[in-house]
Order: structure tokens, then sequence, then C-alpha cells
RNA sequence: GGAGAGAUGGCUGAGCGGCUGAAAGCGGCGGUCUCGAAAACCGUUUGUCCGGCAACCCCGGGCACGGGGGUUCAAAUCCCCCUCUCUCCGCCA
């Protein structure tokens, strides 16, 4: 959510930086209501202040045994409650309209972030490893696996439907081979591991941003809560309405979770395979970080998903997104894009954000820096996947296929599969 | 699922319808003392919104004692609803 008192006050930065991200909005109707709540709240409180001096006074009035001027004040003051219920009425209408306004509109690009109109403008930054030439036509993860019996899509969809996936024997281990793999690495670069609820409620989905704008990207249960599309929403919320120590930031999480993603309006992208499923396995770095310190953190995040693809031997490539391909909350991100021979390209396995205060201020996650003066400042909040379970499995499986069909298991992996070197044919 | 108890500031924990934004203790911060530290002592310490101001200092005001409604001139305090926590019983991976 951005500073309601920032927008007032820079209403054309808004609108140019909001443009920049190909949204526009009505800032002429927020104004005015932004200037209505205030008129509003000037009015209803003089009231109020008058309505307590009195009050006290009555008091006084009563206790003095003056029960006539008692009376008379009474009646004064009870004018002034049907104007204050009046206004203050007002007061919560006009505020619910600004808040559902405030609330779908996305964060402001960082300053740092390239302009641009979309996808076709995103800048890259670099590249690692060579995408690796094959002297026999390589197949796609969506023929190796069912051929390797790891993966079956098609029974998949008699459990569930379409867009959901079973894995079998070592396609199952591989899985957990790389979550664990996965998550201890972070850990061993200073990552806290967390395991918890893959519900949640509206208020923490409103909290990342999620809510309300995105409800039909999300499974709802019938008891009013969702299951998360990311880790994201868990371990930022893990913080909603605190005040954090400033002096122990950056506080660096990790988790892994099965993610779901109702993916409506994808229809027809990405249909085969692991690429795009409604439930996926993702391990998630998030941070908490001073503001101060937030552009810095969010390079280090990156280098922390790099490092997952490089002990993986997984060629990629770096992107740093344009305005407008900025996702909702996010100020500043870079996509990490992974070889995926089948696609003959690059094809995104992460994605790591700086939402800067955007976070903070929706779901009220503070801290007191007693160098800075004291008082509560809102954090800024990262997020990176280290990496898409799902999405890497299906690179290993293409890019290490061999001749014969049989895949090999990339080194640091076979200490997570009991010692295992390859996937050989079925 | 049944029965009961509870929710107060960073934490523990008092609180009669007005004198309580809130006792006390702990913690934090500043100071005295000390070569320095500890101890002791003194002082200080909620957040947010609106307005004034160049100002995150400061000044005036509003609101907040789990959340929402109600009673009242006035609610942490009385009433109702919701949420959550704890204890006992039942069930259970």
């Amino acid at each position: 959510m951005l500073d309601a008192r920032f927008t007032r006050e820079n209403i054309s930065i808004v609108n140019e930086a909001l443009l920049s991200r190909n949204c526009s909005w009505d800032s002429a109707a927020f104004l005015e209501l932004d200037a209505r709540r205030r008129e509003l709240i000037a009015s209803s409180e003089a009231l109020k202040a008058q309505r307590n001096s009195s009050s006290k006074r009555i008091g006084e009035l009563m206790k003095a045994g003056q029960k006539a001027e008692a009376a008379d004040a009474k009646e004064a003051v009870r004018g002034w409650g049907e104007q204050i219920d009046a206004l203050d009425k007002e007061l919560a209408e006009v505020e619910e309209c600004l808040n559902r306004e405030m609330l779908t509109l996305p964060n402001l690009p960082s300053d740092t972030t390239p302009q641009g109109a979309g996808e076709e403008d995103n800048i890259e930054k670099r590249r690692w490893g060579t995408p690796r030439t094959f002297d026999f036509e390589p197949k796609a993860h969506w023929d190796l696996g069912p051929e390797l019996g790891i993966i079956d899509f098609e029974r998949a969809v008699k459990l569930a439907k379409s867009r959901f996936v079973l894995l079998g024997g070592l396609g199952a281990s591989l899985e957990r081979a790389l979550i664990n793999f996965m998550t201890d690495t972070h850990i061993s670069r200073g990552y806290k591991e967390w395991w918890g609820p893959v519900l949640a409620n509206s208020e923490t989905l409103t909290g990342t941003g999620n809510l309300p704008k995105f409800e039909e990207d999300l499974f709802k249960t019938t008891g009013n809560l969702y299951l998360i599309p990311t880790a994201e929403v868990m371990l930022t919320n893990i913080h909603r309405g605190e005040v954090l120590d400033g002096a122990e930031l950056p506080l660096k999480y990790c988790a892994f979770t099965p993610c779901f993603r109702e993916e409506a309006g994808s229809a027809g992208r990405d249909t085969r395979g692991l690429i795009r499923v409604h439930q996926f396995d993702k391990v998630e770095m998030v941070k908490f970080a001073h503001p101060d310190d937030s552009l810095a953190q969010l390079e280090s995040m990156v280098a922390d998903a790099e490092n997952i693809l490089q002990l993986l031997g997984l060629p990629y490539r770096v992107i740093e997104l344009c305005t407008g391909d900025l996702g909702f909350a996010s100020s500043k991100t870079y996509d990490l894009e992974v070889w995926l021979p089948s696609y003959n390209d690059y094809k995104e396995i992460s994605s790591c954000s700086n939402c800067v205060d955007f976070q903070a201020r929706r779901a009220n996650i503070r801290m007191r820096d007693e160098a800075a003066g004291g008082k509560p400042a809102f954090v800024h909040t990262l997020n990176g996947s280290g990496l898409a379970v799902g999405r890497t499995m299906a690179a290993i499986l293409e890019n290490y296929q061999r001749a014969d069909g049989s895949v090999a298991v990339p080194e640091v992996l076979q200490p997570y599969l009991r010692g295992i070197k390859e996937i050989p044919c079925k």
C-alpha cells in the first residue's frame, strides 16, 4: 500500500510512476476523497473536544450537587453527539472508499528500475553457464519423465484435475532431494528455516498484496481460508503487527511449502509438463531489511538464488524487470531464467523482489531503530524463490539427459538421493 | 465437540463509570558513582491520526486497554456479538 500522505503531496510523481507500470487511476477522485476525509475529521474532532470538556464539567457539577446546571449541560452534549455520529458515519464511508482504492493500487517502481512498457523491455544483466549442445535429439521433460516412470501426468488428472502432477519412485525422491538441498544451502548462508500453515486467512493475504485484487488466482476453502500461492505469504506475515528491533535486521528466513495457484486466465500457456501447474513445491526466501539496506539485500538474495543454480550446474541468465513488467507489490525485481532445451530458451525459475515498505504498511511490520530516533518505521520486505522445485526438476531432466534416455544426477544432489548417480531407463 | 476461566503498554501484572493513556515490577534509554564495568541511586520511556509549523523537534486536539456494536453527558470498567488463549472432559494422526 502506498502512503496516503506521500500520495497526496506528490500526486504527479505517483501518477507518473503508476503510468510507467501501465496502471492508470483516478487521482482527482482520490484527492477529493482525501480532502473530504480530513475535513470530516477536523469537524468531528472539534465537537468531540467540546464534548469531552463538557463531560468533565458535568462530573464536577454532579459532585458539587448542582443538578440543574448538569442537566442543561447534558442536553447540549446530546445534540453534539448526534452531529458527531453523522460526521463519523460519513467519515467511515469515505475511509472505506479510500482504503479500497489504496489496497488495489500497485507499488511504485524503484528509481533504479528500468523504464519500459512490458516484458520486451526487460534488461538482461548477465548469463552464467553455457547451454549444452546435444549430439542427439534432446527430449522435453514431459516426455522424459513418463518414459523414465518418474512423472505420471495422467494419473494426477484422475486424482485431482488437469495441471496436477504425480511423481513416483526416483521422481518423488528427486523432489525431496531438491527441497532438502536448497533449504540446507540457504540455512548455511544464514537463513532461518520455518515450517507453517499452508492455509492463510484474508488478513494474511491482504498483507502480502494477494488480496483483495487477485482472489481469482487463489484456491479457497469453505472455511474462508485460502491455500497459499507461495511461502512468501506465510514468511512475510510472521511479523505482521509487530515492531522489530532495528539492530537485528536483516532477518533472513526461508521455508519449503507446496504452492497452490488457480492459474485462472492462463489456459493454453505452458500446458505441458511441470512448468505451469496448480500445485508445486518451492523453497522461498524472505528478508526483513532496514530501509537503508534493502537494495543491497536484494542483490545478495539474487546471489543466494543463483548459488543454487550454479551448484546444480544449470545455465541461467539474470533479467531485471522493467517498470511495465513489475509485479503488484514489487518496486524492483530480478528474475532468474534457467535454460530449458525443450523451449530452446530460458524460462523463469526464480523471481526476487524488493517490496520496500509496500507490504510492511499493509501488514503493519515496523522496526525501532535506536540510532535513528527510536520512532517505529516500516521495514522493507523482500522475497525470492530459491527455487521453484518443479521447474528445477524439469531443468535437470532436460539438461542432464543422455542419449539412451537416462538422466545423470547432479553431483550435489547425490548425497540427498541415497548416493544414486543416475535415473536409469525403465 | 461439551463445560469453565481469561484477553490491559516491549514483558509481568493492578485497575471504584469521571481525578487512569493507564499503579507497581522487569526491560530499554539518559545521568550520578567508577580507570572501566557491575551494583546502588536519580530521572526518563505507548502508538496512531488531524491541525499549527520549514520541521520526523515542539504545541493543540482526537482515537486506542483482543475486534465490532450498544447503554451513558462520560466506558479499560456495564450489556451484546465475534475472534483468540488457557484449564478440564470427549475424540484423534
